[in-house]
DNA sequence: CTGTTAGCGCCTTCAT
DNA sequence: ATGAAGGCGCTAACAG
C-alpha cells in the first residue's frame, strides 16, 4: 500500500515549506511567487498529492461536507430534490452526506447526531414530523435548512443560522381543488398523508378551504377525506374507496400515491378523467409519463436548490426560502 | 457558539484521563473498571460529548464514511439501490457520501478524486463507462465495489481490495426475449442504452442471442435495434419507430425508457400487450403501478446491498458478487 | 514573499 | 487498570 503523499512530501520535492504548499492549494489565501507556485504544482503532480480533508476539517472545525436528511430516498420527488441539491453543491466544491430516515423519528434523531459527529458544514433536513425536533441541533453552530417547514420553525436560541423553506402547501392544495371544480367536478375527495403530520394537515386544509361546501371542523374528519402512507401502495389501497364515495375528482397529496391510485382505478375500469379526475401535489418528471399523464403542482427544483445552497454557503442571508411552484395541466383532469 | 465538548472536557469532569475516555468509547479496546466506565459515561451525557470523526479519520487514516457514485440519482433503480445500501451501512454505523456523475466521465473523475480526498473507507462505484477507469484509484488502499461490472474488472496491481458485481445482464436480456417469444411475439425489437457502453452492449447481445434469427454481426446494427439515453424521454422518442418497424414485442434495457415508451404507445393508440408487448431490465416497485403493469427483470436489492456491505466491511472476502435476479410477469406481456 | 511553529481531537504505545 | 506523551496532515498566526 503506497501511502498517500502529504504536504510534506510535496514541500520537500519542491524545495519549499508546507505552508507555501498550503497557500498554493487554497488558491489566493496568501500571495505566492509565480515561479514558486509553478514548482509546487509540478511537485503535486509528481507525487499525486491530494489534500486530506479530514485534517483540514479537524483544524478548521468545518468540513467540506453538507448533510442531507430525507424520509425516503426512493420517493421520486425527494430523489429529484437530492439530485438537484447535489448538483448545486458540486458546483461549489462540496460533498454530500446523505441519510434516509425511513420516516422514523428515532432513526432521524440518530442520523442528526451522526451528521454532527461527521463535522458537516451545514444541514438540509426534510424532517419526518412537523415541527422538526430542533432541540437535537442544540449548539450545532452551523446553518440548517428545514426543507419542509411549511410554517416558520421556532428554533429559540440557537448557535447557527436556521433557514426555513416556506412552501404554501395549503394554497397549492386549494389551487388544485379549484382546478378540478373549474372542470366540472362536483364531489372532490382528498387523499392525505399519514394523520397527524403538519405538512399533510396543511394540504388537507387547502383542499377544505376550496371545497367550501359548508362543512365545518377538522378537514381530516370530512367524509371525502382519506389518509394513507406516502407510497404507491397507499394510493392503490384507497382508490376503490373514492369510487364508492361517488367522487368525480381527487386531490392527492403526493405523487407516489397518485400513481398507485391511478393504476388501481385503471384496473377497476374507471376512466380518467372521464369518470374521475386526478391531480397531485409535488409531481416530478415521472408525471408526464403516467397513463394518463398526471396533472399537479410542480416545484421549480433548480431554483429551490440554488436558494438552499446560497443560504447555506452565503453569509447568513435570507432566513426563509419561498419555492416557486406552478400548476401543470395534463390529461388526468 | 458553544464549542462542542471534547474528550478532554469529559476526562476532566470524570476525573480521569482522555485515554480512558477513548477506551470507553471504543467499547472494549482496553479493559476499564466498571466503576470508572460509569463515571465516564455520566460525564459524556453531562457534557453532550460526541466523538469528532474528522479527528478519528485523521489519526486512523480511515473514516467512518463510504462513498457511493451513481450516474443518475433520479433513476428509480439507482435510487432504490442507494436506499438499500444506505440501509445496510446505517446498520453498521457508517455514513454515506453520495455523488451523481450525471453520466459524465469528466465529472466522475472529479468525484472519485474528491471521495479519496474525503478519506472514505471504501467506495461503491456504478461507473458511467465500462470498464471503469480504474487507474483513478491508483494507490487508493481501500476496498472498492464496481457495482456494474458485468465482466471481471481487470485492475492490475492495486493497493486495496477490488470487488466486482457480476450480474448476468446478457443472460437476463436473453431470458426476456424468450419470454416474449413464448407469448407468440414474432418481431422482437430491442431498445438499448447509449451506444458504446459495454453494459448496454451486453444486454443487446443477450437479446440477439435469443432472437436467433440467423442474422449475424453486431447486435447494434440489427434493423430492430434502437438506442436511446436512459431516460423517460429516450423511450418516448423511440416508441413510434418500433411501431413502424412492425414489432410486436420490445425488450427495453432500462425501466425509465420502458415507462416512456409505454406512455407514447398509449398516446398512439397502440394497445399493450395486444399490439406490442413490453418487457424491461432492472425494474423497480414503480413497474407494478404502470398502466399496464410492467414485466421485467427484478434484482434482489436487499441481498445485493448486503453482499456489498459484507465485502466492503468484512476482511477481504469474496472478490466477486453475483446478484440474485428473477423475471416478474405482469400485464405488459 | 516564505519559513517556523503551534496545535485542532483523537488513539495508541509505553510506562506506571 | 490507568496516565502521559507523541503525532496523524493541515492551516493560521507570527517571524523573518
Amino acid at each position: 500500500m503506497a501511502k498517500r503523499a502529504t504536504q510534506n512530501d510535496v514541500a520537500k520535492l519542491a524545495g519549499t515549506s508546507t505552508a507555501v504548499v498550503s497557500y498554493v492549494i487554497n488558491n489566493g489565501s496568501r500571495p505566492v511567487a509565480p515561479e514558486t507556485r509553478k514548482r509546487v504544482l509540478e511537485a503535486i503532480k509528481q507525487t499525486g498529492y491530494r489534500p486530506n480533508n479530514a485534517a483540514r476539517a479537524l483544524l478548521t472545525g468545518k468540513g467540506t461536507t453538507f448533510g442531507v436528511v430525507v424520509p425516503d430516498l426512493a420517493n421520486p420527488f425527494l430523489a429529484h430534490m437530492l439530485q438537484s441539491i447535489e448538483d448545486e453543491f458540486y458546483d461549489h466544491g462540496y460533498s454530500l452526506l446523505v441519510a434516509d430516515s425511513h420516516d422514523c423519528l428515532k432513526r432521524e434523531e440518530d442520523i442528526i447526531e451522526t451528521m454532527m459527529s461527521q463535522q458537516v458544514a451545514g444541514l438540509v433536513w426534510y424532517s419526518v414530523d412537523q415541527p422538526p425536533p430542533a432541540h437535537l441541533l442544540k449548539d450545532f453552530a452551523r446553518p440548517v435548512v428545514f426543507a419542509n417547514a411549511c410554517t416558520p420553525t421556532d428554533t429559540g436560541e440557537v448557535a447557527g443560522q436556521r433557514i426555513s423553506v416556506l412552501e404554501d402547501e395549503r394554497g397549492s392544495a386549494a389551487e388544485l381543488t379549484r382546478e378540478l371544480k373549474k372542470r366540472g367536478c362536483r364531489t372532490i375527495g382528498h387523499l392525505g398523508g399519514p394523520r397527524g403530520r403538519i405538512n399533510s394537515a396543511e394540504r388537507s386544509r387547502g383542499w377544505f378551504d376550496a371545497l367550501d361546501d359548508g362543512s365545518d371542523g377538522n378537514p381530516e374528519d370530512h367524509p371525502h377525506h382519506l389518509s394513507a402512507p406516502y407510497t404507491y401502495e397507499g394510493g392503490w389501497q384507497m382508490a376503490e374507496h373514492f369510487v364508492n364515495l361517488g367522487c368525480d375528482g381527487v386531490v392527492v397529496s403526493n405523487e407516489m400515491q397518485a400513481v398507485g391510485l391511478m393504476a388501481r382505478l385503471a384496473s377497476l375500469g374507471v376512466r380518467i378523467p372521464d369518470d374521475i379526475s386526478v391531480v397531485a401535489m409535488h409531481i416530478t418528471a415521472h408525471a408526464e409519463y403516467c397513463v394518463p399523464a398526471l396533472s399537479g403542482i410542480h416545484v421549480d427544483m433548480a431554483d429551490l436548490s440554488a436558494q438552499i445552497a446560497t443560504s447555506l454557503l452565503g453569509s447568513g442571508a435570507a432566513a426563509t426560502i419561498v419555492p416557486t411552484t406552478y400548476f401543470v395541466e395534463r390529461a388526468s383532469c
